[in-house]
DNA sequence: TCCTAATTTAGACTTATTCTAATCACCGCT
DNA sequence: AGCGGTGATTAGAATAAGTCTAAATTAGGA
């Protein structure tokens, strides 16, 4: 669990060779309080609510700028759109077939697989899943 | 595994209500024969180069149709952009990050997760797991 | 063979993402 | 305070992925 007070970002930041600016600042935040895996455009929209204003090309540079620093990670799940989400804890994915959404599943509910044996002992470094199925709200929705 | 002959799949496109086409035939036919998880534009291309000749939209339609009829599967891995596969058997993925080349990793070299317990024992239906690492070429050339 | 609903097609359209070139903001130096 | 350089932001154009439309074609059953 990585806490994100400014001024650690500000540091790990500069360490990445970047500016903490407004709109970096703006765009970490609000995903850092944020589950929704949203997808740039939902983000630009909902920033854009209140000052500062950061245009379509911002939020792309500074998506992709705090995903190559390691404060953000993209994941694209079963359509061609980025969505993406803070780097908070590392945990896997549960999509629902029905509704769509996209449900965090923290790694300690998941019996870790041997890194070795995961291909014939060659090098995977990490691993994620993406689990499938109905979730609590269309379930319910389905059997009541 | 499943094989793929033109009368097998003629019966199961007919109990998935749909007439098979030539074009049908020939991107199902490409992708059994293929293990590079090609872009649709990369199947147009190469379908191009004989006839018949396939649109875009009967690209795109045709791996629609293929997928819903449970032929052909989509994944979405590291961009916006669809990969797709014929259905052959269940695997993950290993990713190299190198050089963004997609391997098949055979289910029987991953030990099974517990259907239960991967999320709190609720409705997980399937599961897929995407490794990420270096490919055994990309090691090659940099340990030489 | 004939009929018709399903399919294919070219091209327009929409949506996602990147690029471009001009402006702007921040810094250290004078 | 003014200058200059580097990097960030911007609007809008460009590119790329995928869908839609409306007309022409065709698969497959009668
Ligand atoms: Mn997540
Ligand atoms: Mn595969
Ligand atoms: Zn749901
Ligand atoms: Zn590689």
């Amino acid at each position: 669990m990585t806490t994100h007070t400014r001024s650690q970002i500000e540091s790990q930041m500069r360490a990445a060779g970047l500016k903490l600016t407004p709109q970096r600042f703006a765009v970490l935040d609000y995903l850092s309080r944020s589950s929704a895996h949203p997808t740039a455009e939902q983000i630009r929209i909902d920033l854009n609510r209140r000052f500062p204003r950061a245009s379509r090309a911002t939020v792309y540079n500074t998506l992709n700028a705090l995903c190559r620093a390691g404060f953000v990670n993209a994941i694209y799940l079963d359509d061609a759109v980025g969505r993406y989400e803070a780097v908070i804890n590392s945990h896997h994915h549960f999509v629902c077939r029905a509704c769509g959404h996209i449900e965090d599943v923290p790694v300690e509910h998941v019996r870790a697989l041997p890194q070795k044996g995961l291909r014939a002992n060659r090098k995977v470094e990490n691993y994620e899943i993406v689990m499938r199925g109905i979730c609590d709200s269309c379930d319910e929705r389905t059997t009541d």
